[in-house]
DNA sequence: ATGAGTTGGTAAAACGTTTTATCAAATGAC
DNA sequence: GTCATTTGATAAAACGTTTTACCAACTCAT
């Protein structure tokens, strides 16, 4: 009993139902300004579902311009940031009935010409920007695109539509999460200086150091980039240089806090009992860590689905975007942060 | 310097060249038997060139009945697994002009309306079936479908497209890998004893075993799923029950291995001094586990390229694909094996 | 009975390609 | 000089929607 698979087109519903093209396409769009019967209503729906009529994308894009599909440029889709964010996005466009194109940047390629080609080639009618690279070429290549485009997990002078998680209010949260356990010295290790999500956790950093009373030393803070072998060597610095050694730790990134866990473990340092730990963005690693991994954790499905979401919100009714931060933070007590000396 | 953005259409490009819409379109396709003097042929490039001009492809997608898209629907996307299948199909779909469209199945959803929503409203030309879930439902509603697809990480009765890894081979590689350390006690946390990948890595445990002369004990296999928390109880099991105990462990997931090593950390087994233990399929988080995990690498990003490029030639070409496995494995050492007794 | 609104539709022109069927000019064979 | 063939194009008809412009039939106040 297979399902009638050959594609009913609006004129087989129209003489189906006796009536015009024009009534099978109002009703079926919903078109409110459409006066009709309820009967013909009713009956040009009742026959669109029994031929399982569905409209032709390609016809309709041709004669609306629209493509009712959205893009989304992530690099490094193997990092489960990414991966969240990408979630959260596809559920908000398949909410709309938008469909969600993927392009993954690898190193390679210049980031615009990927806006370039799904803007131009695919003619997706909004772009979703999941971590903008370089932020002077890739916001003008998006702006000169004319073109919908929403960014995230980022902000860039000049642009407007953006949606962020708390990154600042994040990691003060978590400072003090460590500050209240007892700590007076707590370290961070810092992504890039110039990466806009970095440059927020530190603020936070600083201003929980300050609203806890503590004293900030530029000394307990070194660059660890995102990667393990960054966080590992940032680690090493830190135990050679810092005096006295900081008993709590603050890592910008799971990979950057597993680095660091490795290096302190090979150095007999016991965590939490002579340092806790703690990490931003929570995540499957944090618990495969050892001791598993306490962090704060943040919505960045959300941050996704409200991106798509506001950007299908733009495209339809061209309404203004203030842009948005996903406030809620939570911390994931896990094991790897106690009061000092354990 | 802005570039114009009004997209041209192929009518612009033949008025400015001076010839037909035919002309153009055929030229710019690369119509081979289309016979047209050299001259002419430059004259329409240059102009396209110079209009910046792109076809439409919902214009295009109306009169030629394709999209020029592939769909792949992915459980959890947030695996890593499954993400680098995504990057190696992407890479193959760009590559060949193809967009890659994603959906996101969520557990709630019958997979059988998502390959329904994106043959029959998106219009995809081919399915990538990253995972089939319900193998008797999921095949059926796909054959039903009567629309191009391929199985990936996946065999199916009935099937015949399909690009799966080396689960056999990889699975009999760490075996022997383990029983060329001196192993002779190997146990092995199994998946879903219903799952295609489970039940091939089983059969390479059991043919890794034959060949390096040891005896299968059942007692020495525990179903472990796919989870921390699997992993986890199934090592608990293994522990109260194996006599003697096992010196080496083969774990069928990262994720199993990284349960299975908490459950040994607390009840005082080294590793790899008193336990060995490989996983399968590598990943970032053998890095971070303590110690770092033994695995066994597949091409995981090959396989979705392979994929979604087969995929690509059926469509284009109406050719047979007969299935593939990609054999490469690789063992890749870390601090979790050794040989017995340290 | 006439004119002005309403109600409930319809006809047909786009949208930008691809492709089929044709055709004019040039060439070559007789 | 005519007839077939090749070369190098073209005109125009789809493809399946959406939407603009129009209309016929009623109702209702005058």
């Amino acid at each position: 009993m297979k399902p009638k698979r050959q594609s009913a087109k609006i004129s087989d519903v129209a003489r189906v139902a006796g009536v015009s093209q024009a009534a099978v396409s109002r009703v079926m769009r919903g078109d409110e300004s459409f006066v009709v019967r309820e009967e013909t209503r009713k009956r040009i729906t009742d026959v669109a579902r029994e031929l399982n009529y569905q409209p032709n994308p390609a016809a309709r894009g041709l004669r609306t311009s629209r493509s009712l599909s959205l893009g989304i440029v992530v690099p490094e889709l193997d990092n489960p940031i990414h991966a969240k964010i990408i979630i959260g996005a596809e559920r908000a466009a398949a909410e709309r009935g938008y469909s969600l194109l993927i392009a993954h940047r690898d190193d390679a390629m210049q980031e615009t010409a990927i806006y370039e080609r799904l803007v131009h080639r695919n003619r997706v009618d909004g772009l979703i920007v999941a971590t903008l690279q370089d932020e002077h070429g890739g916001v003008r290549a998006l702006k000169d695109l004319d073109h919908p485009f929403v960014l995230v997990n980022r902000k860039a002078r000049g642009v407007e539509h953006h949606v962020v998680i708390n990154d600042r209010g994040g990691s003060k949260r978590a400072v003090t999460y460590l500050a209240e356990l007892g700590h007076q010295r707590i370290a961070h290790l810092s992504g890039s200086p110039v990466r806009y999500n970095s440059i927020c956790r530190l603020e936070g950093y600083r201003e929980g150091l300050l609203e806890a009373g503590l004293d900030f030393d530029p000394g307990l803070v070194v660059e660890a980039g995102y990667t393990m072998a960054g966080g590992a060597a940032a680690m090493r610095r830190l135990l050679d240089s810092a005096q006295p050694r900081p008993t709590a730790l603050f890592a910008s990134t799971l990979m950057v806090a597993a680095g660091a866990m490795g290096v302190l473990r090979d150095a007999g340092v016991r965590i939490p009992g002579d340092m806790s730990i703690i990490g931003f963005n929570d995540g499957a690693i944090a618990d495969v860590l050892a001791p598993p991994l306490t962090t704060v954790r943040t919505p960045l499905e959300n941050m996704g689905y409200l991106a798509a979401s506001s950007l299908i919100n733009h495209i339809q009714d061209g309404g203004h975007f203030a842009g948005a931060m996903l406030k809620d933070v939570e911390i994931v007590e896990r094991k790897s942060t106690a009061p000092p000396g354990g």
